[in-house]
DNA sequence: TACTAAGCTCTTTTT
DNA sequence: GAGCTTAGTA
């Protein structure tokens, strides 16, 4: 073995050259926020290929796909083509491809169904429903997410019944059948033959315990395992990286216990101690150089973190100028935050001849996003909210998705449900429940009961039209091999009268809805057509595709010229030079659940923290006197998190007034803060009832179902929003849309067909 | 069985 | 504000 060729070693500061070329044997790089993690990682990988390991024995798993690609463009930068074979990916991507090789011998199909979270929640609530069992006590959200923890902890539904722990807390919650649900939740998926994300982690342990020579097999193959944000683990995790690495223990993890923000789904950052403890030949590097930010944003985010008891020994330190103070903004309302920050930018964008492509907007809720977009429109800011309802989660495309995987794998449940009856075919609810009720009786598929359909006397009128159904699914099994994704999938499109029925909606939701089904088949054809893939374009392999993608990873555009608006957790692991963080309130960041335990509070801290740290030359934090919430107007306090960062960083405050539109500097000191426990929520819900005002006389003539009569310019009055004007119309009769200034919530888009908007004199 | 309007409930982050 | 359930009607 010669010595690589490594110059690009001359990059890296002392620690991380280090950490690069301890390429054996177990290391723990703890790499504190913008010290050049993922070069480090980049490099070593990079570094292994050029001493001459094959790039198919190493493993390295991260948990966005984004971080995946992006690291793999990097090593190819450096190594070029050989980058390709890496093992590299998420967790679940990589465990799902292990997986579809080894299902067999778990007695799953190889292609097996992933089900997404609406899957699990909506088999969930079938089985609820089932057991009789009352929804409200049993929150479909809620149980899920003790099954998960439950999986995460390795702990089985026969495990979960028998520990007398966790039954007793149940009962003590009043919810004694938590266990029962978990076990028949397991059968389902398993009768429906599919996993949901846990259970990609779950059953590949499962594999590797119960089969030893398959675990050998992987053994032999990953002569090197690495792990990006290893202080996101969950015990699953970490216990498959274990049997994995056993062999040869070239194991190398990177994580920032300050950076752990995932607590709330199963992360444990013990797994971070434990690793100290299970390797005891483990070599640490601490990386604490931040190369991103200015010194003042440095020094901030580390007076914030420094609030929290848990967390290792690491002093983060940066060469860098000053820069800019820290930016606190007091804004009246929601809206008029969001309005400030897009005047800001806009300023910013001139004077500091910055791109849109500078600016993030962070917060804490995706529902946050819509007074920012709002307020960036009207300045004519491009802008592209990530997260939220995905791509992916949209009815229609959900439904034509479900139509293809129930074509690949018919006993999908959770598939099959959501199409039996869409587009209608006369098959009701009450067929339904009896089909649901006959699958479990004879425990197997819904399918298997279909098939059989006509022996089964109770269906009597029924059978004809589930036999018709029957028919056109299997008709669309038969092309399966025959036809590739693209074709059959505009076959299933027109076949199943979806394209048709979506065609016919000429509501502008409805247009929509067909514009997102003929992007779907778009999408389809580009998969079919892709050259540099080698493996068959059928609709199972687009399946197993798109099963793990988010709808980041589906969209090319990331790059475009545009302001970013995200949580603070999907920023995680990137950079900005003006960082926005909004919403800095009591009771939303940190959010009013995190309040009642110090471990909750002490990672919404290390979400700030993560967010502050996002920022290269400036930050700006933002807050509203008061804000709308589920039709609430809810007055709001600063967050605690304000008052945690050393003053010096800060810059006068500014204020936002919400009458005349104009900026006061105020001092920073100024703003009040009362315990959580005094403050006292103001409810103005509109009622729903509510007289018009006896100033402004109701038109008897206006009917509300007749959008033509509204016209530029007349006073109106919604039920939900108050009185307004209406400021513009467009389009024409059943689709018509009014913008209405709204004098107590801005403006509204409103489709006339569905608003309820009275005439005011 | 299908469709609609009204009402109720939630009230965090995501692979 | 959205999603879901319910009640009432066609």
């Amino acid at each position: 073995m010669s010595t690589p060729k490594v110059d690009y070693l001359e990059l890296l500061n002392e620690p991380q050259k280090q950490a690069v070329i301890q390429t054996d044997g177990p290391v723990m790089i703890i790499a504190g926020a913008g010290s050049g993690k993922t070069r480090v990682l980049t490099y070593r990988m990079a570094y292994l290929i050029q001493k001459g390991v094959d790039p198919f024995n190493i493993l390295a798993l991260t948990f966005t796909n984004k971080a995946a690609r992006e690291m793999r463009e990097r090593i190819e930068k450096v190594v070029g083509n050989e980058a390709r074979n890496l093992w590299m990916g998420t967790f679940h991507s990589i465990f799902a491809k292990i997986l579809r090789i080894e299902a067999d011998k778990l007695g799953y199909p190889s292609n097996f169904t992933i089900y997404d979270s609406d899957d699990s929640k909506s088999l969930i609530k079938t089985i609820l429903k089932e057991m009789g069992l009352d929804d409200k006590v049993y929150k479909p959200g809620m149980v899920l997410g003790r099954i998960s923890s439950a999986k995460n902890n390795l702990i089985t539904a026969a495990a979960y019944e028998s520990d007398s722990g966790l039954t007793s807390d149940d009962s003590q919650a009043g919810r004694p059948k938590m266990g029962e649900i978990y076990r028949t939740y397991t059968e389902r998926c398993f009768r429906s033959g599919a996993m949901d994300f846990d259970d990609l982690l779950v059953k590949t342990h499962e594999l590797l315990s119960k089969f030893p020579d398959v675990l050998n097999r992987y053994q032999q193959k990953f002569h090197y395992v690495m792990v990006d944000e290893f202080q996101d683990t969950n015990t699953c995790q970490y216990a498959i990286i274990r049997k994995l690495a056993a062999v040869r223990e070239n194991i190398c993890v990177v994580g920032d216990d300050a950076q752990s923000i995932y607590a709330f789904r199963g992360a444990t950052i013990r797994n971070i101690l434990n690793f100290e403890r299970d390797y005891s030949e483990l070599k640490v590097f601490k990386l604490e150089q931040n190369y991103r930010s200015t010194s003042t944003i440095v020094n901030a985010s580390s007076s914030i973190i420094k609030n929290n008891k848990d967390q290792l020994d690491k002093k983060v330190w940066t060469d860098n100028t000053e820069g800019e103070k820290i930016q606190i903004i007091r804004a009246a309302t929601d809206n008029e935050e969001g309005k400030f920050i897009a005047e800001q930018i806009f300023e910013d964008k001139l004077n500091k001849q910055l791109k849109n492509n500078d600016f993030a907007i962070l917060y804490r809720t995706n529902a946050q996003s819509r007074a920012f977009e709002e307020a960036l429109r009207k300045m004519n800011i491009p802008y592209r909210v990530y997260g939220g309802t995905s791509f992916y989660q949209r009815k229609e495309i959900k439904d034509l998705i479900a139509y293809l995987r129930l074509t690949v794998n018919p006993n999908d449940e959770e598939a099959l449900k959501r199409i039996i009856n869409y587009p209608v075919r006369g098959i009701g609810k009450t067929t339904i429940d009896r089909l649901i009720l006959a699958a479990s009786q004879n425990k197997c598929s819904i399918w298997t009961v279909i098939e059989h359909i006509e022996k089964i006397q109770a269906f009597g009128s029924a059978i004809s039209k589930i036999a018709q159904f029957r028919l056109m699914i299997q008709s669309f099994q038969s092309m399966l091999e025959s036809h590739n994704a693209y074709d059959l999938a505009m076959h299933i499109a027109k076949q199943s009268n979806l394209l048709k029925t979506l065609h016919e909606d000429k509501t502008i939701e409805g247009i929509s809805r067909y514009e997102n089904i003929v992007e779907l088949l778009n999408g389809i054809k580009e998969f079919t057509e892709d050259d540099t893939r080698e493996d068959a374009k059928t609709i199972s392999v687009y399946l197993q595709d798109i099963a793990l993608l988010t709808d980041e990873d589906a969209n090319k555009k990331a790059d475009d010229d545009v302001v970013k608006m995200m949580t603070i957790h999907s920023a995680k692991g990137l950079e900005f030079t003006q960082v926005y963080v909004v919403g800095m309130e009591e009771n939303l960041f940190p959010s009013q659940m995190a309040l009642s335990s110090r471990k909750e509070l002490e990672e919404e801290r290390r979400l700030f923290y993560v967010a502050a740290t996002r920022a290269e030359k400036k930050l700006v934090l933002s807050y509203a006197n008061s804000r709308f919430r589920f039709g609430n107007l809810t007055y709001a306090e600063p967050s605690r998190f304000l008052r945690e960062i050393d003053p010096r960083y800060l810059q006068m405050e500014t204020v936002r007034s919400a009458s005349s539109g104009s900026m006061t500097p105020k001092k920073q000191a100024d703003f009040s803060f009362t315990p959580v426990s005094k403050a006292k929520p103001m409810n103005l819900r509109f009622q729903p009832n509510a007289k018009p005002m006896a100033s402004a006389p109701v038109d008897p003539n206006f009917k509300a179902d007749d959008p033509s009569q509204l016209q530029e310019g007349m006073l109106v009055e919604h039920q939900r929003f108050g009185k307004g004007m209406v400021v513009k119309i467009e389009g024409e009769r059943d689709s018509r849309k009014a913008t209405v200034d709204f004098e107590d919530s801005g403006a509204k888009q409103l489709i006339l067909k569905y608003a309820k908007l009275r005439i005011l004199r």
